[in-house]
DNA sequence: GACTGAACGTA
DNA sequence: CGTACGTTCAGTCG
């Protein structure tokens, strides 16, 4: 019997109070610290998350649950009406956290449970009842006393004090020791002195004190009352005259302990939280240092729970390669998970080694500098083979570095970032660790099987890099193939293989090329911005008297606005009051203080100087900029260029296009050209519509503004005036963002009336872009996920969400990312098709630059005229639209004179 | 040193 | 109360 009992599994169970301890926390942490961008309130999660954290960690409980109160109309309220009576009303803003706690705790793998007509405490004493019969450990952390009742050998509880910044801990003899009564009797003393929290009085002039005294001389409250008439003075009376009171405390405080629950104890089990969802969730609601202290905390645990990949198989080394992967070799044809061990960052790098896994089992590693000449070459050709099947991990960044030792890399036939962005494109990472985590539920280590515990432990220090890269590999190869699988689930087998994959060797010849600057002529453009900045900075301390303002800090430039000059307020930030361009610019039609057009002119010239100075420190040895283009960030599918941005240079004012000018073609070539699509999005709107009037304004060859404005305005073309034109220009752009009346009135300074009006004339004209829009977030809702021309797929779980701001917010990235996205399709077709062309022409020129619907080329002697026609043919043609796709290039010495 | 929010550059 | 990004700085925290 003994030995049974031994086998068992020792089970702890931690139940909550999520009401109580949810509703403890609303108040005690400020609501200002704790919003999110969007506006909801979150201190009501975030105590409750917070203290669930520290309760997991210091509990280790194996059994976790949460209760709820489901309304407040209990049983309790109908036997007593004013129960909890003193209660102001439950705040909105506290209940609309409640639906968010739940996600937190689904996310979490976390049980709740709430039974109509009981009380959050019912629940916990049920299943502490149960989980007491069966002979378990239990603790109870709620801000209810009532729960004092259920304290006992077995059950402890952890009561909130100080808001919830900190807890005590209550045994039996704490219990003892605060109220001077055992738990069990605590609700007999509860019932004697009242409690106010629930609106039940207790005997006027009763104490703690006094409760006590007498229930240890009767025992208990049915003793007190057995002996009612023993006790003297004015106590005593008041006792006999509140009696019922006190026995309907009594009956009120009872915890019910035999609910009829949906689950049970073995359903509380603990389980591995679901990692992608607790990363959605916990964005949503911006909790960035809870979630890092959520997975530090129970990191190791996860790693208990999931496996790690095998290493038993063969393994390969350098002699053994020409019979692996020589010739015919049987290892040849067979798909190999391949991790290259580099570096590669803006122009160089250098790869050390290659470590691979087949399906055979079969791994290896191999240092690239301990190869002889033969083993290397045999490699080298497996590498650059076409038909020697490959996955790798980010295969751009290993590609660069392999490609820095002169070795090529084809045949790449998944990259497991590229296929997990394409099922799930809005991910906050996508490093290999969390895939296979995500994807594989196991951990990126090697495993250690029962029998051979400790093998890691034995193997050297210098090997355990390899054996990590070994493990990637494998990692890499399983990954692949469960990702090949939700693909094809999600329809995005194609977008990898025919366009995200060979992207990335465009990608990585542009990145390796990079694009020639001006150096000297970058310097004095630093120069001048500085002397402008400086000018501008003494004008604007002039202006105030005073030069100890940081300019470039908006809290002092709040003290200066705000509180020196008594300027009006501007719109509120998180932290104080707007001083962006906007609202300075407003300030000064308002003041006309010459403080604030200084104070423009220092922020307009120092961007730019800190703009060149960026760029200047990014000038590789070659005095060319090579940027980092990261196929996995935007949700839309979008590239994004990053270390520098080159997708940012100034354009827009006539001093920030300067920089431009610095962007020069270089030695070797002739010129550089610029090829950009006219109104791409536009275009998308209208054959993704099929909106006749859109349409029939891009076929006609009519100016587009013009063209919408004379029919949203009633008049001939020729008679859209400026005004007119750039009125409808901004409300077209702003439909595809789901721009509202409101947003537009005030981006044209108009009425939102005027705003409305606007709009309705635009929809009655062009009344199949309302009906494609509206369709779109419809067909997104049932669907859960937009698609692109391409298939493309975005998932926006929050356009079912039951917060406005979410949901709103959700259906304007449905409105945008088909469009957005269409057009990051297209052009990255039309990349494959200039490249393609390129090559197959024979031409020296390239493309150096991609910025969301245009290409740089570098444009070798003697090919402008083929280039230009083979660019414009390329681009033109990516895909068949009911709309011409419109091209417009223009050639210079300098990206600036390229412009058109 | 690591992180956040404000501000601002592009499509 | 218009989408999608990346970078910089000041300010704050540990």
């Amino acid at each position: 019997m003994s030995v049974m009992v031994d086998r068992l599994p020792r089970v702890k169970l931690l139940l909550l109070d999520g009401h109580s301890l949810a509703y403890r926390a609303f108040f005690a942490l400020p609501v200002e610290n704790f919003s999110t961008s969007t506006g909801q309130h979150t201190n009501a999660v975030y105590g409750f998350t917070a203290m669930l954290i520290n309760v997991l960690r210091d509990e280790a409980p194996t059994h976790v649950g949460v209760a709820f109160d489901v309304s407040r109309k209990t049983f309790r309220a109908d036997e007593y009406p004013d129960y909890k009576a003193g209660r102001s009303v439950t705040p909105a803003e506290f209940s609309g956290q409640l639906p968010l706690l739940r996600e937190v705790l689904d996310a979490l793998r976390i049980r709740h449970v709430g039974v109509e007509g009981f009380e959050a405490d019912d629940v916990i004493a049920t299943l502490t009842r149960q989980a007491v019969e069966a002979g378990h450990e239990v603790v109870i952390c709620t801000g209810d006393r009532d729960a004092f009742q259920l304290v006992s050998d077995k059950v402890t509880l952890l009561y909130p004090v100080r808001g919830v910044s900190e807890v005590w801990r209550m045994d039996p003899a704490a219990v003892t020791e605060k109220y001077l009564v055992a738990p069990e009797r605590y609700s007999d003393l509860a019932a004697l002195v009242g409690e106010s929290s629930d609106n039940l009085p207790g005997v006027p002039g009763v104490g703690p004190k006094t409760a006590a005294k007498w229930l240890a001389q009767y025992g208990d409250l049915a003793g007190v009352v057995a002996h009612v008439d023993e006790i003297k003075g004015k106590v005593g009376e008041n006792l006999r005259a509140h009696l019922d009171g006190v026995l309907r405390n009594r009956r009120l405080n009872r915890l019910v302990d035999d609910l009829e629950l949906p689950l049970g104890v073995p359903d509380l089990e603990r389980a591995s939280w679901d990692r992608e969802e607790v990363h959605r969730v916990f964005d949503g609601l911006e909790f960035r240092v809870l979630r890092d202290r959520l997975f530090q905390t129970f990191e190791v645990e996860q790693d208990e729970v999931e496996g790690g990949f095998e290493l038993e198989g063969e393994v390969v080394h350098a002699p053994d390669l020409p019979l692996r992967f020589g010739d015919g070799a049987h290892g040849r044809r067979m798909p190999h998970g391949v991790v290259v061990v580099g570096h590669y960052r803006g122009g160089g790098g250098d790869a050390g080694a290659v470590a691979f896994a087949g399906e055979d089992g079969t791994t290896g590693y191999l240092d690239l500098t301990a190869l002889t000449p033969a083993e290397e070459a045999v490699l080298a050709a497996w590498l650059a083979d076409p038909d020697a099947p490959k996955v790798l991990h980010d295969a751009k960044e290993q590609l660069q570095a392999l490609s820095c030792r002169g070795l090529e890399l084809r045949g790449v036939r998944s990259d497991t970032a590229l296929a997990a962005y394409l099922v799930r494109p809005d991910q906050r990472s996508f490093d290999l660790e969390d895939l296979v985590v995500r994807h594989l539920g196991r951990e990126l280590k090697a495993e250690t099987g029962a029998g051979d515990q400790g093998m890691l432990d034995f193997a050297a220090d210098d090997d355990a890099a390899e054996r990590e890269a070994m493990v990637r590999a494998r990692a890499v190869l399983e990954l692949s193939q469960v990702l090949a699988t939700r693909l094809e689930e999600t329809g995005g087998t194609e977008l990898l293989r025919d366009l995200e994959l060979p992207l990335v060797d465009i990608l990585a010849r542009m990145e390796r090329t990079g694009i020639a600057v001006d150096e000297p002529a970058l310097t004095a453009l630093e120069a001048d911005f500085g002397a402008k900045m400086r000018q501008a900075q003494e004008d604007a301390w002039e202006a105030i008297g005073r030069r100890d303002v940081n300019l470039g800090s908006p809290k002092q430039l709040q003290e200066v606005l705000f509180d020196q000059l008594g300027m009006p307020k501007t719109k509120r930030t998180k932290t104080g009051y707007t001083t962006d361009a906007d609202a300075l610019a407003d300030l000064f039609v308002k003041t006309e203080h010459p403080f604030l057009e200084a104070l423009l002119r220092h922020r307009d010239t120092s961007r730019l100087r800190v703009t060149v100075e960026g760029l200047i420190k990014s000038v590789a040895p070659d005095r060319r900029i090579h940027t980092t283009y990261i196929q996995t960030i935007a949700a839309t599918g979008r590239l994004s260029s990053t270390d520098p941005n080159l997708q940012n240079v100034p354009i827009r004012t006539e001093e920030g296009r300067r920089i431009r000018e610095v962007f020069v073609v270089g030695e070797g070539f002739e010129s550089l050209m610029s090829a950009d699509y006219s109104q791409i999005e536009m275009r998308i709107m209208a054959h993704l519509s099929g909106d006749e009037g859109l349409i029939e304004a891009f076929r006609s060859g009519e100016d587009l503004h013009r063209f919408v404005g004379a029919r949203v305005f009633g008049v001939e073309p020729g008679d859209v005036t400026p005004a007119m034109r750039s009125k409808v220009k901004a409300m077209s752009y702003g439909l595809a963002y789901g721009l509202s009346a409101f947003g537009l009135s005030k981006q044209l300074t108009i009425t939102t009336g005027e705003a409305q009006g606007l709009m309705d004339e635009y929809f009655a004209r062009f009344g199949g872009v309302r009906d494609y829009l509206r369709e779109v977030v419809a067909e997104a809702r049932a669907t859960g996920y937009t698609a692109t021309m391409l298939g493309r797929r975005r998932y926006l779980p929050d356009l079912m969400s039951d917060n406005r701001q979410r949901r709103e917010g959700a259906e304007r990235m449905a409105l945008n990312a088909p469009i957005q996205g269409s057009a990051a399709d297209i052009i990255k077709l039309a990349m494959k098709g200039v490249d393609g062309a390129l090559t197959a022409e024979g031409a020296r020129s390239r493309i150096l630059l991609q910025v969301h619907d245009e290409l740089v080329v570098e444009v070798a002697p003697g090919e402008r005229e083929a280039v230009e026609a083979l660019v414009r043919r390329e681009m033109g043609a990516a895909v068949e639209m009911d709309v011409p796709l419109d091209v417009s290039i223009g050639v210079g010495r300098s990206w600036h004179d390229a412009a058109h």
